[in-house]
DNA sequence: GTCTATAGCGGGATAGAC
DNA sequence: GTCTATCCCGCTATAGAC
């Protein structure tokens, strides 16, 4: 199983009133979409007016950008301490799925957020946001690219497939939605078996694969 | 590579402002999201005034429920084809996934909408939608559990699998926008191995499965 | 930093002529 | 079946007091 650590969003600590806007945002947009969202849905979550929102906020888009932004953040986050917990492309493949499938989980609004409210960012921040989002699939191509080297992968079709497989584990919060620990861990582990899987990768195929560094 | 054939909607054949109308929706809901839409752009895209939308509508929220109904007609259709192929459940899970993705990347709009907008529909539709929805998720199981149990699948966790397949098929259109006819065919063959490996399905393993019915 | 009040605009839907 | 005109409402964002 794969911890889902590091909660930091880009807010300033002492600043109460801006951090509950952006957690109301998240689980009001996540719920009904941006465009179904108003200002006032926001302000009164948190018990302000809706005049508040403009004090720590540029415009609804800023606020949209902010929380964008931060699950970003988040999900570069557990991509990162998958990549770390081995050389072994199986290995970081296999943790990455499942750590990015229990932080989806873990944090379904935010992940509803980033997966279904990008296009309605202005045209700067939707290319940012992209950008990032087009990092984590690199990084997903990258460790296709060693496991097909190493030989523990099957030859497959590398930019389609590391785009198939950042979309199976991030859309996985369109599918599930619960706060029960066990089961997150539960689909978590399935959705890394299947990741491997579509790879080519079998366990008992592993011991093929001499030619691989283990971590130092 | 699979047909994308029978593009039947449920419009009268004798209303074209009424098809216009719906083809319109489908561009504009995909492009913008349902509440990103005004009945106006709907309207001027086809070149009829606002009001006459509610000629061949009851509400803005109507004219989604039929075209989120089409497309789910499509995609039943799409589902029902590759099931027809064999008797075999590798070959009927491939043309499957190779189909569904074929069809959501031909017909991009259409498979955005039901995707993204179905939680914009009044609860009545939404729980039809839904319910259709989970038909091809149960079609998808079934021929799980036919693999798994005719030796030719691992034994996944069915439910699971069932969804992720669902998942990773339908979402597709979120990524690929292309009307170069090679290109969703490469794409589409390539999802059918992804598909295939999600279930442990080797090519040089079908020879293990003889307990299989081959089609009459 | 919060409020009340409101500007200014655009939305869904309807009325009624043609 | 289409139009023009419009109702009525709610939206984002701002002004200005406290």
């Amino acid at each position: 199983m794969v911890a889902t650590k590091s909660r930091q969003r880009s807010t300033a600590p002492g600043d109460p009133a801006r951090r509950r806007l952006i957690e109301a945002g998240m689980k009001i947009f996540a719920e009904r979409g941006f465009d179904g969202t108003t200002t006032r849905d926001i302000a009164s979550e948190v018990g302000l007016s809706p005049a508040s929102l403009y004090v720590h906020f540029r415009s609804k888009e800023q606020l949209l950008y902010v929380i964008s932004l931060g699950g970003h953040q988040f999900v570069d986050g557990l991509v990162r301490e998958a990549l770390e917990v081995s050389d072994d492309p199986a290995e970081q493949m296999g943790a990455l799925a499942e750590g990015v499938v229990a932080g989806h989980l873990d944090r379904h609004d935010v992940a509803r957020v980033i997966n279904n409210e990008v296009e309605r960012l202005g045209p700067d921040h939707q290319d940012e946001i992209l950008r990032m989002r087009g990092e984590v699939t690199s990084r997903i191509a990258d460790t296709i690219e060693r496991g097909i080297a190493a030989g523990i992968f099957d030859p497959v079709d590398v930019p389609v497939t590391a785009v198939a497989i950042t979309s199976l584990i991030s859309d996985c919060c369109r599918w599930y939605r619960t706060d029960d620990a066990d089961e997150v861990a539960h689909i978590a582990a399935q959705y890394r078996r299947l990741v491997l899987g579509m790879l080519g990768h079998r366990e008992d195929r592993s011991g093929r694969g001499t030619g691989l560094r283990r971590a130092g």
